[in-house]
DNA sequence: CAAGTTCAATGACTTTGGTCAATGAAACTG
DNA sequence: CAGTTTCATTGACCAAAGTCATTGAACTTG
């Protein structure tokens, strides 16, 4: 899958200390919180230099951007069973669930704030939300082209399109941020998407 | 308008200290941007301890949400401006426009950016963004409202319509914040509204 | 108006995120 | 294998946000 580099015994060593900063710091963040964790914590746990952590990340957040990534394999892992639905409507309220599940389950409030307040901060930016590249992005974008082929859903870039349904749930997550999990995630979330962002993306309304 | 609170001498005294805090900061802000000003700085600048600062405000970043609460009275004076266009479309695509012209020459991503991760940061949350009682929403239901009444907006309770349309945008500013104003805000913004978000609120599609 | 209370204001202090010049072992090079 | 370069690692250092015990002038009370 990777590119083979010359893995030698100095950057295999690295490596490993990578990892080690890592899981400290994951666990650590799992245990006391975010906010609650010093740096100054986390690379004496790991057992190494402050500095050793900066050659690895930028800022302390970026740990938790790491994670983040985990949520677009479960996006393909779940991609067959939501392609199962029997059309275009019914995949896109899948992918929908789904997400928020996840979501709910393994990352909370808390979580996807300091995602979002490092993606608003760094200026190195990883462009991780609105990357086009994204499996979000490409499992979503194939939902409504598909859907369009048959009628179903109306015509445009599909996308385009798919960054459109998106931001709008981007929109109800910062909502869900700021509430601090006030408002209910998978309740509201789920009748946000299917009252009312579902119906841009239909030809005809789905609710008299 | 407010009621009236016994005004001692010190209570007056407090007042202005407080006025002139925000001030210097909002000054020093609009001259070297939010992250290059300190709060030794603005402190100095406004001849107070920072222990004082601290009496006014619970972080730095409380000013911006301070100066945010001006857009609403901005709304406020568009008002009868939006409602003179012919209907319910036309205006919200007139508050929208209002909103992004606002947005774009009064505040600027960096401040939006700050707004926001305030509203995720702070748990003496001022609810700023969602609550009810803004014009925003008040002046969106209104509009919505009446498109029902006319036939031309699709059914639902008003008010959480305003919501839902409300968090959509506030999906746009998002990834406008997060793009370091690399997207086009009023152009991107103008095509999102009218081309997604609006056919969510409309009882048919507008574009064929 | 004297004694007691409030509270705006202070600034030294703590905490913590983040920097950077120095180090030395590992990796090259001829 | 000696000389040179690379680069992971270090930890003292810095900047700046935020805390809090203390002060004393402004207020209240009897």
């Amino acid at each position: 899958m990777e590119e083979g580099p010359p893995l030698t015994r100095r950057k295999l060593q690295a490596r490993e200390t990578r990892k080690r900063i890592l899981e400290t710091a994951l666990s650590l963040f799992r245990e006391k919180g975010f906010d609650q964790v010093s740096i100054d914590e986390i690379t004496s746990g790991a057992g190494v230099s402050k500095g050793s952590f900066y050659t690895y990340f930028q800022t302390k957040s970026d740990i938790i951007i790491e994670e983040f990534h985990r949520i677009d394999s479960f996006y393909e892992k779940k991609e067959a069973a939501i392609f199962r639905n029997p059309d275009a409507v019914a995949r896109l309220i899948a992918f929908t669930r789904y997400q928020l599940d996840y979501i709910h389950k393994h990352m909370g409030f808390r979580t996807l704030s300091i995602l979002y307040i490092n993606q608003m901060s760094t200026f190195y930016d990883q462009k991780i939300l609105s990357n086009r590249e994204r499996s979000l992005v490409r499992i979503v974008s194939r939902i409504i082209a598909e859907g369009q082929a048959v009628g179903q859903l109306r015509s445009g870039d599909p996308v385009e399109l798919a960054e459109w349904m998106n931001r709008c749930m981007r929109g109800f997550f910062l909502d869900w941020a700021i509430s601090k999990g006030t408002i209910d995630i998978r309740k509201d979330g789920m009748r946000f998407f299917s009252e009312f962002v579902l119906s841009a993306l239909c030809t005809k309304q789905l609710h008299a």
